[in-house]
RNA sequence: GGUCCGUUCGUCUAGCCAGGUCAGGACGUCAGGUUUUCAUCCUGGUAACACGGGUUCGAAUCCCGUACGGACUACCA
């Protein structure tokens, strides 16, 4: 790797939220920035009017901030590059179109989209290989190639409206060595002629993209694969620009595919996948329509980047659990693998577990307290973190606990038909009422008292533990699941442990 | 159609660059154990080098071809 400072930006265009995606591509970019001390920019590049969505820029921002991706430098905390946002630096790209125009590397166009459609038809009913704007159909197209000077000038003077065109060159090799890929050539004469400069006054991506990099001096450009085609135009525009001694390196990475079969993850599957695809939940400002993210799902910001680094990326080792900040000290482009992965949902929520039950309990008490304040439910911290302690192995998200935890909080209000079935049998009310009086003499009410008293009582009778122990539990808890019995007699008290157990007598029956 | 990229258990992947491993790990799944129950946990099992040629004593690994998949092919990014 050369010696330059590492400079990387994470460039997304504000049409939506972001997707894993694309949090994947600004997590890859920052850990490369943090592991060479460089600066990770945001930078928004919001040249398509007719996409732009309000609110995606803030998503963004948030989206990055709850994942714990720190912006150095771009929108939002400025830099001496700026402006971050591509619609603020119009006029830069206008100077370089005209430089590249000038210098006879680009051409104004003024063929209308009904010409353009004819030229493509025309092409494709002589079965031409492709039906690109290239150097063979632009010269019987509409521009300042086949137009004289005069007819030129005219027409712009008129405002007829123009876009700027690449004029890539007929037969040459453009390549480029991506950090993950290798080398990747292609032949220019399977270029098109890409519009650099729109009709609207707004330049493309392509343009943008280049100006913008090079200005902001961007060391890495670390983007999704979908880029690689479009790249050897980018590095035409290098070498016109006179900027091909300092062009960024590429590293293309691999997609997310779709879990079920094909294609690359997008923005419109939503919710359809079964999974978020969204790091925060989402309100399409049009329809109304709201998609799940990560963070209402339950998952921790921290478990996320962790899914989400594995996923195209691993350390060569067989660790699987990373913090933020043990990633960026291992992490490297040349790891980085060459296929596409689907992400995989069960692991996901493997992952979260494995955060879940290593939080400790106090924290895990404060974000079970909010669940609780929504039901109306009044709890100590104290007893919440007995609770939570009790559960947490049990569960993968914060909102497991609720299912896992409910008994605690209310009296069971219906017992479990298949449990009943098995453990309640026409003895039991009798085996209940004797292990009541038990209960009722318990002094101490622990878990260690209670379930050395209840096991005195069982041995003494030669009973079994199943058969008390079963019944016990549908008394308490209304199923055959839980936590242990004795613990959860201990946390209800024994006023509750009594009333639970006559209700039950009263109200189970075979 | 054209161009480019890719292909190891169901999934994420190690191994490939510098050929020699019973092809390793994780998730899932299955079985057993632990537990009063369920879950966790522990132990064990399951399952892959896309295919065909070559080079070589030896190929997942190097070369060629085929198949399959994907991306791109807009005045979108």
């Amino acid at each position: 790797m050369n010696k330059k400072k590492v400079r990387v930006r994470f460039a997304p265009s504000p049409t939506g939220p972001l997707h894993i995606g694309g949090v994947r591509t600004a997590l890859f970019n920052y850990l490369f920035a943090k592991k060479y001390n460089g600066t990770f920019i945001l930078r928004i590049e919001d040249t398509d009017q007719n996409r732009y969505v309000k609110g995606a820029e803030d998503y963004i921002i948030n989206s990055l901030k709850w994942c714990n991706i720190k912006i150095d430098e771009g929108v939002g905390v400025g830099g001496k590059y700026g402006p971050y946002r591509q619609s603020e630096r119009k006029d830069i790209y206008k100077k370089y179109a005209e430089q590249l125009i000038t210098a006879g590397f680009a051409y104004y166009a003024f063929d209308t989209p009904e010409e353009l459609e004819e030229m493509r038809e025309k092409l494709k009913a002589e079965k031409s290989e492709n039906q690109q704007y290239n150097f063979l159909s632009r010269t019987s197209m509409r521009n300042s190639l086949t137009l004289n000077p005069d007819e030129v000038e005219k027409l712009i003077e008129s405002k007829t409206p123009f876009v700027i065109r690449l004029k890539v060159p007929e037969d040459e090799n453009v390549e480029f060595t991506d950090v993950v890929h290798g080398k990747i050539i292609f032949k220019s004469s399977q270029l098109d002629d890409k519009i650099l400069f729109k009709s609207d006054g707004m330049p493309t991506y392509h343009l943008a993209n280049v100006v913008d990099d090079h200005l902001m001096k961007i060391s890495h450009v670390i983007r999704g694969s979908e880029w690689i085609n479009s790249t050897p135009s980018h590095v035409l525009l290098y070498k016109y620009l006179g900027w091909e001694n300092e062009m960024p390196e590429f590293a293309h990475m691999p997609l997310i595919l779709k879990p079920n079969g094909k294609g690359k993850l997008s923005k419109r599957d939503g919710d359809a996948l079964g999974f978020p695809v969204f790091p925060l939940e989402w309100t399409n400002t049009e329809t109304k329509e709201v998609s799940s993210g990560y963070r209402e799902s339950g998952y921790f910001p921290d478990a996320f980047i962790n899914i989400l680094a594995l996923l195209g990326w691993n350390p060569g080792t067989e660790q699987e659990i990373f913090s933020i900040s043990e990633l960026t000290e291992i992490f490297s482009l040349d790891r980085i693998g060459k296929s596409g992965s689907r992400f995989d949902p069960e692991k996901a929520k493997w992952f979260n577990h494995q955060y879940l039950i290593n939080k400790n309990n106090t924290e895990l008490a404060s974000l079970y307290q909010d669940v609780l304040k929504n039901k109306g439910i009044e709890a100590s911290d104290e007893l919440v973190i007995k609770i939570v302690d009790l559960i947490k192995e049990r569960a993968s998200f914060i909102s497991d606990f609720w299912e896992q935890s409910f008994f605690f909080f209310q009296k069971p209000t219906n017992y479990d038909a298949k449990a009943v079935k098995k453990n309640w049998k026409e003895n039991t009310p009798n085996m209940m009422k004797e292990l009541l009086t038990v209960i009722e003499n318990i002094e101490g009410f622990n878990a260690e008292n209670i379930e050395g008293e209840v096991k005195n009582y069982i041995e003494k009778n030669e009973l079994g533990f199943g058969k008390v122990l079963n019944p016990l539990r549908l008394c308490l808890v209304g199923s055959g699941k839980g936590p242990s019995l004795f613990h959860i007699a201990e946390i209800i008290g024994k006023a509750e442990v009594v009333e639970r157990i006559n209700n039950g007598i009263e109200k189970i029956k075979k």
